[in-house]
DNA sequence: GTGAAAGCGCTAACAG
DNA sequence: CTGTTAGCGCTTTCAC
């Protein structure tokens, strides 16, 4: 059965014929289901084996009323960030025999509309929902006849499941770390302030200054893009400041990454001097970055991981909660934050004491993905 | 039907029911086909909504021998080549009412066999493979009952469909690139020795050294890693040789980036002094590389929409044709290899003359993507 | 222990 | 024009 003469697949009844025995015997043999006598079994399976047979899924789904599927629809297109949180669903389902079917939304509701229909009509048991997390995004509805999680892009409905990232948590420890390696000067430079990610950071990013009771360095966040030349901009505002810092918070890897190359241009040492913390852990670029970048991981594979149990479980018939559900971010701690000891001594003791220095969970390095 | 109280989903029995027909004419009125009275399709269409019916596709799937599915199966998992292949598949695809089945392999033949199994249970109508194009992969085999193609990574059977990307003559375009903006003594920095796709970029940028009768400074390619720290590195070599150049191929854009930073950190100027070409297209290292690089493009959207496209046709009955087919890639110019204009004149006259300045295909730049 | 029959939801073929 | 029937491939009673 070359590509060209495809022949039709050996069936249960075909299986039964050669092994003598009927059908309803085959299943029986195949699934190992009811009182067989071992030789008869034996038999049915050399049969099937011989004829190359493979169970049709699709009859049985038909059947069962389930299809082992759920679909992955992203509201705009896959990207660095949606894509780790898919495969984490498809690395957690594939563990339990279950099926990714794929859908880019590409920023078209028309079109995610669409799929929406396709999945329903190709019976799906779930659907995960993701995309950017810059805003929430409109609900699918309430009237859907199987359960649906939303996970970075959080559903408008409250009345939904949706899973996000703890961004303000993410923030808070990244400061907190900052503090924790003696420093005591610290700027923000984050992205564009109407971003939510913006804001949740820099909520974080506060609140680890209040718990210390100092004042983040020029007393508010630098708001820019998220792009490595807003991070040099950025160094070269804070350098002809002239007020003094020793730590700066980044909003993502990028950002860092630009701030980095400027501060090392204007003389500056990273971590002698300043100490450097990003946000994403974005492998290619905070490895790359010079000295290599300390980050907050998104955790985004685990997130999809979660995303899959809480489905998975809702396909099981246990009700899915509501509401928004954050997952913890972790600290990935790299050169570009590392204390050197000779830092000014503390200043007069705060409110709330420092937090003690932190168990940095390193991350194992990735190679760098090969060419194709 | 709220997530929690699933309820069965209407069948043409149902509708017809409330239509007070019977479910072939349901059928018919639904799908368009036969002779209905108007009255009665109306009749029956309005029934369906009123159910909210949606069509078991399971159902017609079965009775067809079709499912409207494909499988994309990967070698390693989805990485940063294989992403946009998948995106250009589905996308592709998806116009098609063909969905795609997600099946990430992770380096993990064991894995790879159990949802190759899946897959042809689920009766895909079709299959594509993708995976790290370092190193030809051992084929599915000849006896699948539905077409395969394989992407980016080879299929080791020449019996087998596979598409790649046209490294050769990327490699060759590149470096006419640089001799049509002037540049006479150009080196060529790239990955591993053993990688195909070093080896590849290689004999194109040979055959352009050869074309116009130069040699490549240093005489022979620098191997390393696919890395900055590399491309860093390199630059160093280059500068330390004491060898003029004035013009730098790269095998990798991550390659070009570290190169750019070493030339830019020992004072030489790029464009001005030194042009540079990467290869890849990895949109952000090109873009936030300073200056901005000039890279070859891969087309890997359009390499999975190419495979897709010969999948549909496979599907349609029309055989695959056997071997490699290579796709082009395109030369996307950003400010890394400006012509300044005053360049030593040519040296004398090559056997083959060098290519007319080319008309540089500009891509459009994307913006950098969002925070989650 | 095993076989026969019914049916999951749909559509194609044939009656009426 | 519309209804009836059969069957896609499988599993599950329920007889034997």
């Amino acid at each position: 059965m070359r590509q060209g003469g495809r022949r039709k697949a050996a069936t249960v009844a075909d299986v039964a014929v050669r092994a003598g025995v009927s059908p309803g015997t085959v299943s029986k043999a195949l699934n190992g289901r009811g009182q067989l006598r071992p030789e008869t079994r034996q038999r049915v399976l050399a049969a099937a084996e011989e004829l190359g047979f493979s169970t049709n899924l699709l009859a049985r789904s038909l059947l069962e009323g389930r299809t082992y599927t759920v679909g992955v629809l992203t509201s705009d297109s896959f990207g660095r960030f949606t894509i780790p949180v898919m495969l984490g669903v498809e690395d957690t389902l594939g563990a339990g025999q279950i099926s990714v079917l794929l859908c880019d939304g590409r920023d078209d509701r028309i079109r995610e509309g669409h799929y929406l229909h396709t999945l329903l009509a190709r019976r799906v048991d779930g659907i995960i929902v993701t995309g950017r997390g810059s805003d929430p995004r409109p609900s699918l509805g309430q009237d859907l006849p199987i359960p649906v999680i939303y996970v970075l892009a959080q559903s408008e409905d409250p009345r939904d499941r949706s899973l996000i990232h703890a961004d303000r948590e993410g923030a808070e420890r990244a400061v907190k770390h900052l503090f924790s390696t003696g420093r005591r000067r610290i700027a923000h430079v984050t992205g564009p302030q109407h971003h939510l990610a913006t804001q949740r950071r820099i909520e974080g990013a506060t609140a680890a200054f209040s718990a210390v009771g100092q004042e983040m360095v020029l007393g508010e966040p630098l708001m820019g893009e998220w792009s490595e030349r807003w991070g040099r901009e950025a160094a070269s505002i804070l350098v002809r400041s002239g007020k003094p810092f020793d730590g700066v918070f980044c909003g993502s890897d990028q950002i860092a990454r630009g701030l980095l190359d400027g501060l090392r241009e204007s003389g500056h040492k990273v971590p002698d001097e300043v100490g450097v913390v990003g946000f994403d852990n974005w492998e290619v670029m905070a490895e790359a970055a010079r000295p290599p970048l300390t980050t907050i991981d998104l955790n985004l594979h685990e997130l999809g991981r979660v995303a899959a149990t809480e489905l998975l479980d809702a396909m099981n018939g246990k009700a899915l909660e509501s509401g928004v559900r954050s997952v913890p971010c972790r600290l990935v701690v790299r050169e570009s934050s590392e204390s050197r000891g000779w830092f000014p001594p503390a200043p007069a003791a705060a409110a709330t004491p420092v937090a003690p220095a932190e168990r940095p969970e390193m991350l194992p390095g990735h190679e760098t993905e090969p060419l194709p």
